[in-house]
DNA sequence: AAAAGCCATTAACCTGGATTAAGTTTTTGG
DNA sequence: CCAAAAACTTAATCCAGGTTAATGGCTTTT
C-alpha cells in the first residue's frame, strides 16, 4: 500500500513491530497516559473514545482489521492523552512505538511518505465526518455509519453506534424501530 | 518550522510558489472543481465550507495568516470536491500545486516530513473538534472557538461563527445576549 | 440619496433528540 | 447452568436549539 519496499527495508521495518493480544474489554490506553505507540489491528476490533464530565462516552473511532488507532494528540505532543482505547472483541494488534518510528523515518525516508499519506487520508475522513455532524440528521448519520463500517453493524452493540453518531442509545433504538412497520 | 533547509533547497521550493491576491467574497474554489493546489495565507482570511441540501453553510475551517487551506478530499483523490473556499477579506496567498509538490517530494524528501507533520497536527485538531461537537453545548463550543481563533472574533460576522460551531445565527445571538445583564 | 442587501436582534412557537424511569431480553462469566 | 450484568425497548416528560417572521441598522450599489 502507498509505497514499495525492498526486502531489506521490509525486514528492517518488521524488526520494530511488536505483536500483542488484547482481551475483550481490556484497555490498551487510558486518559492521562502518554501514548507512545500507534496500534495496527490484525484481528478483532478496538475503539477510541472520550468520556465527558457527565460520564458519557463519545466514540472517535472504531478499528477493525487493517486500521490504525492511537491518541494522535498525545502521540504528537507526548503529553498525557484524553482518550481511552479498549478492545470490543479479543483482538490481535501490532504496536509501532513513536521512538522506533523516528528511527525508521531517518533510516528509510520512504516511510515518511507512507505515514504522510495515511495522515492525509485520515484527515480527509475526519473533515467529512465533521461536515456530516454539522449538516445531517441522526438518521442520515446512522446511514453514513453503515456505509463506512459495513462489517461492524452486525457485531457491534447498538449503544456503541449511538456513541459514535452522537445520539443516546434510547433515541437510536426508537429511531430504528419506528421506520419498521409492525404487522 | 518542523524541518531545516539549505539555501538551495529553500530556493528550489520557492521556485514553485505562486503568489495570488483574492478580493473579499471571491471564490478560490467551488464545489465540483478538482482542487489542484493547497493555499497558504499570508494576509487576510479565507474560509472553507460546504452547503447542505437546504442551502445552509457549514464552515470547516477559517484560514487567517499562517494557515494552509484546501479541499483535502479533492486534492487526494483528484475527483471533484464538495467544498467552497472564498475570501472573508481581501487576501494574499501562496499556491502550491499538487503536481509540483510531488516533484518536490521526490527531489527533497525532507518535505515529506514537513507535510506529514502538518497533516498529523491537522488530524489531531479535527479529532479534538469532533469530540467537542459530540460532547459540548453550544456555549462551550463558542468558548473553544474563541480560544482557537482569538484574532478572528472581532473581525468575523457572527453568522460565520455560528456556521462554524454548528448553531443558527439567531440562536448564537440569543445565547450571547442573555449571559449579559442589562442595565 | 434612494434602493437593495446583509447582518444582528427579538420574540413566539415548534421539534429532534435528551432525560428519566420503568420493564424485558440477551450475554456472559463463573 | 445459573445469577448478574449488559443491552435493548417503550413511554412520558422536558429542553436546547431550530424555525419563522418582523424590525432596524449598517454597507454597497446605482
Amino acid at each position: 500500500m502507498h509505497i514499495s519496499l525492498t526486502t531489506e527495508e521490509e525486514a528492517y521495518f518488521a524488526s520494530f513491530l511488536q505483536y500483542k493480544n488484547i482481551r475483550r474489554k481490556q484497555f490498551l490506553f487510558q486518559e492521562g497516559d502518554v501514548n507512545k505507540f500507534q496500534a495496527f489491528v490484525i484481528e478483532g476490533c478496538l475503539r477510541s473514545y472520550s468520556i465527558d464530565r457527565s460520564g458519557f462516552e463519545h466514540v472517535l473511532q472504531f478499528a477493525p482489521p487493517g486500521w490504525w488507532i492511537g491518541d494522535m494528540q498525545s502521540i504528537i505532543t507526548q503529553q498525557p492523552g484524553t482518550l481511552y482505547i479498549d478492545a470490543i472483541d479479543d483482538t490481535a494488534i501490532i504496536l509501532l512505538f513513536k521512538s522506533d518510528l523516528e528511527k525508521i523515518y531517518t533510516a528509510v525516508p520512504k516511510f515518511e511518505r507512507f505515514f504522510r499519506i495515511l495522515a492525509e487520508n485520515a484527515l480527509a475522513t475526519y473533515q467529512h465526518r465533521l461536515i456530516g455532524n454539522l449538516s445531517l440528521s441522526a438518521k442520515e448519520r446512522y446511514e453514513n455509519f453503515c456505509r463506512l463500517y459495513p462489517s461492524l453493524i452486525q457485531c457491534l452493540p447498538q449503544k456503541q453506534i449511538a456513541a459514535y453518531i452522537g445520539v443516546t442509545p434510547e433515541f437510536l433504538s426508537k429511531m430504528l424501530n419506528q421506520g419498521t412497520a409492525k404487522k
